[in-house]
RNA sequence: GCUGGAGUAGCUCAGUUGGCAGAGCACGUCCUUGGUAAGGACGGGGUCACGAGUUCAAUUCUCGUCUCCAGCUCCA
């Protein structure tokens, strides 16, 4: 049985159930959607969980009847009669939008119809496994000022197996959640009362994992012709109205007054600022003023400026989510400067870029979507055209599958959004480039072409990981903790067994360090058995047992993670195989 | 920002129909010196999210604020 059918089915009888145990409510829509269903009910009162057992029994019971889905045909003027007669609202204006002459409606029993184009299964009876999860508010057709309706969220399988093996991943996935896991291992937290909201503190090991990812990605942009730069936190306001941020964001940017101080002239806007200044929000601005700060020759370009930039983004109370959003993150961002044609080189090379990064974290899959001009823009339109082109030749070039996402853009310039999917196939969006042609107008880049004329170079924004924090929340979710033996925050805990061969241990320490390896010792006077259970616990992936037989012969007890003792190797023999492994996974 | 739910020790959670606040883990001290996932005893730790109101008395009831959770809207 085709699942967005009897999703779709489930929904109705779903709608049903409510209208017969609140006659009153008012339908809206109810479409299948990955993993689901949902219905949008105007309901005066909550719903409550009870509610939803309540609604699940009536389900069953319509279900039990196994009554048939009953298709009729109507005029559009009948339609809309009917449902008026009916008192749906909604579903009258959802008729009165529609193009054609003629609706369809679906009966079930005696009491229930909806509109709806179909197609649905035969009868009630063929719904086998569902259940419902979630209450929700919802906006009618998703807009802010329309009324709030509630959304009931649901889902269905064709076999009680499958359902059963879903709320099993949707249990699992729960386990992964960064935000338990990323306290629980002491990487971050994210406090609320005395430093505000969706701001993130890295305790000693998280911040070891990210110094970790950041000197990766320092190497490997070097290694690439991209030069490290480091720009300012704050920015007097004038340079945001001419990149044209202040207009498009003011109400999503900090800004600081400090009208002590003596309004900036920067040639530009000149008195405007008044001493304003702008927590960046972006890190371009800042890139474009290092362009700028001398003349550029065709020769110079392309320039690639990579900065680990941390940018602060004043989002509503109710859209922070863990790492996922945040109000301060750091970008791995980076602006490229080129001539037209070096163009579709740079998007290419970015492209391998990002592919071979997200291989090196582990991340084997992704989807790939290409985001056209929006409504609110800057720029010509020949330039968005010359723009769009580019970046989708490359990906042709590259034979890239890839989906469009039409008006989805920045303001500035369209893009290529990369989402890497993790262990459970969720995906995150993580890498973006954007090709622009209308910052560099604004603010008047320039490059000495061969013949002595002044030309103004195309720019390209790109991040590979996105925010750092957003991708180590990915990470941690992807890994369910269990980082790769290169990432982790400690690769070795060493666990004496009494205090006669502390000694010895620290040598091992030592040893190790020497070979930059990291690790950790526990002294604590605790057993055996608890230290390697808080090891585990802390999902470390290596431990050293010693004792007296260990230190008589330079010997180490190696147990992995997840895969218990593994008995004795010299210490020389488990730094070489250690290396070996270190180096492999990456 | 919107709708709904929630907030008790560092963590996981009991509890008080309005009358001195509880457990396990974690932490500290002592005993124990161990061989591959929790050794034992004792102890410290709380403005019961915050602010008002009702009351002889509020962690408990009412209102407001903040934060978190499930979504919606948004995400340069």
């Amino acid at each position: 049985m085709d699942l967005d059918t009897l999703r779709h089915s489930c929904s109705h009888i779903m709608a049903h159930a409510v209208k017969e145990l609140w006659p009153d409510v008012k339908l809206a829509i109810g479409p299948a959607i990955e993993d689901g269903f949902y219905y949008d009910f105007d309901k005066s009162g909550p719903f409550s969980d009870d509610d939803l057992l309540k609604i699940e029994q009536k389900m069953r019971q319509i279900i039990a009847k196994d009554e048939q889905f009953l298709r009729e045909e109507l005029d559009k003027n009948s339609a809309i009669e009917l449902f008026k007669k009916l008192k749906e609202d909604y579903k009258v204006e959802l008729i009165q939008a529609l193009p054609q002459d003629s609706v369809s409606i679906y009966r079930t029993g005696k009491s229930f119809l909806d509109l709806c184009r179909g197609p649905h299964i035969k009868s009630t009876g063929q719904i086998k496994a569902f259940k419902l999860l979630s209450v929700a508010g919802a906006y009618w057709h998703g807009i802010e000022t329309n009324p709030m309706l509630q959304r009931i969220y649901g889902t269905c399988f064709n076999t009680q197996k499958e359902l059963e093996a879903h709320l099993k991943n949707l249990d699992e996935a729960k386990l992964r959640d960064h935000r338990k896991l990323g306290p629980s291992l002491e990487f971050f937290d994210i406090y609320h009362k005395a430093a505000g909201a969706g701001l993130v503190f890295y305790h000693p090991k998280g911040a070891l994992l990210r110094t970790i990812i950041e000197d990766y990605e320092k190497k490997e942009h070097l290694k690439r012709g991209y030069q490290i730069v480091i720009t300012p936190h704050i920015m007097d306001v004038s340079l945001w109205k001419t990149s044209g941020h202040y207009d498009y964001y003011k109400d999503n940017m900090f800004i600081l007054n400090a009208l002590d101080e003596p309004a900036v002239n920067n040639g530009e806007a000149p008195g405007t600022s008044q001493g304003e200044f702008v927590l960046k929000p972006m890190n371009c601005p800042g890139h474009i003023l290092i362009y700028k700060s001398k003349t550029r020759s065709y020769k110079d370009l392309p320039i690639r400026f990579f900065e680990l930039g941390t940018v602060y983004r004043r989002e509503k109370a109710g859209v922070l989510h863990g790492l996922l959003r945040v109000r301060g993150f750091t970008q791995d961002d980076a602006h490229i400067f080129c001539l037209p044609h070096q163009l579709r080189d740079e998007i290419e090379k970015i492209i391998e870029f990002v592919f071979e990064t997200m291989e090196v974290f582990g991340f084997k899959e992704w989807g790939v979507e290409l985001s056209t001009r929006p409504e609110k823009y800057i720029g010509s339109l020949d330039d968005w055209e010359k723009a769009t082109a580019a970046l989708e030749d490359a990906l042709k070039d590259k034979g890239i599958p890839y989906e469009v996402n039409p008006g989805d853009g920045a303001f500035y310039g369209p893009k290529i959004d990369i989402k890497l999917k993790d262990a459970l196939k969720r995906t995150w969006q993580c890498a973006t480039i954007q090709c622009d042609f209308a910052l560099p107008k604004r603010f008047d880049l320039a490059y000495i072409d061969a013949e002595g004329k002044e030309k103004q170079p195309v720019m390209l924004h790109r991040v590979l990981l996105g925010s750092l924090e957003r991708f180590i929340g990915a990470l941690i979710e992807h890994y369910k903790g269990e980082l790769p033996l290169w990432l982790s925050p400690c690769q070795v805990l060493l666990i004496p067994i009494k205090d006669s061969v502390v000694e010895y241990a620290q040598g091992v320490k030592n040893k190790l360090e020497e070979n930059n390896i990291r690790v950790d010792i526990d002294t604590r006077n605790d057993t055996l058995d608890k230290k390697i259970r808080n090891a585990e616990l802390n999902k470390i992936p290596y431990c050293l047992i010693l004792g007296e037989r260990e230190a008589q012969q330079g010997m180490v007890s190696v147990r992995k993670k997840g895969s218990g003792n593994q008995g004795a190797l010299l210490l020389d023999k488990f730094i070489e195989e250690l290396i070996n492994q270190i180096r492999e996974h990456r």
